[in-house]
DNA sequence: TTAGAATACCTTGCAACACAAGGTACTGAA
DNA sequence: TTCAGTACCTTGTGTTGCAAGGTATTCTAA
């Protein structure tokens, strides 16, 4: 219908996916949580990821040293495999935290500079 | 040498790409450039880009109708392709506005979580 | 006890896209 | 006329997000 939304979106996407591992790191670093579960948190800021990116990106993780997992039994179904971030994945999150705002530092700077 | 800088360039790399076309249109919105001097003022907020990245992509967005260009001599070497932004463009520059806002409150609002 | 729904995990194949590398063309100076 | 500087562009490669499809476990209801 609207003939905005391809482009919008498409970019909006491209945006999101620069922070993937960014963002999941994050939640990790705040608690172990399951794939679903990061799913479900990353939603709630709008932060959309579908499971097939999700599912090879924690192994990848896993994989760097970033990240480890334990499997646990739940009450409402199949057992979860629960995510945790290493110290190591710690170390580079902080460098992730600067990553972040260096960027956000240099949009901000080119969008002030075309209000001037 | 350093084990870090593979994943965490990696992932600066990642973060760059998200906000590309954001960045363009911002400086775009704020005059007219060719590629050349569109690729130096990004390098000045740390915004990496390659010339391989930034010539199809120009492209990419005339063909979409954000941008147009002309040609304008140089004193100093061959004629410059010089990029402005259209009215379509700008009205999407918004959205992206809106977008990066998003994007970027949605971050916030998880890196609060972590240090909950 | 079996059929279905809900939840959770994972893989495959495709398409998008940034970038390194390599190439063309114009200008001016040695 | 050769070389350096500047500017443009294309090709090939590798990464990676995601839609689609698949397996396994649990619980419930017929």
């Amino acid at each position: 219908m609207e003939i905005n939304t391809g482009i919008i979106e498409n970019n909006k996407t491209q945006m999101r996916r620069g922070v993937l591992e960014y963002s999941i790191l994050l939640i990790l670093a705040c608690g172990d949580e399951y794939a679903s579960s990061i799913i479900q948190k990353m939603k709630d800021v709008n932060i959309i990821v579908a499971e097939g990116t999700i599912y090879p990106l924690l192994i990848r993780l896993k994989k760097l040293g970033l990240l480890n997992y334990r499997w646990e039994e739940s009450t409402q179904g199949p057992p979860r495999k629960y995510y945790m971030i290493t110290d190591y994945g710690r170390e580079q999150l902080n460098e992730l935290d600067a990553a972040w705002d260096e960027l956000a530092r240099g949009i901000e700077t080119i969008r002030n500079g075309s209000k001037a």
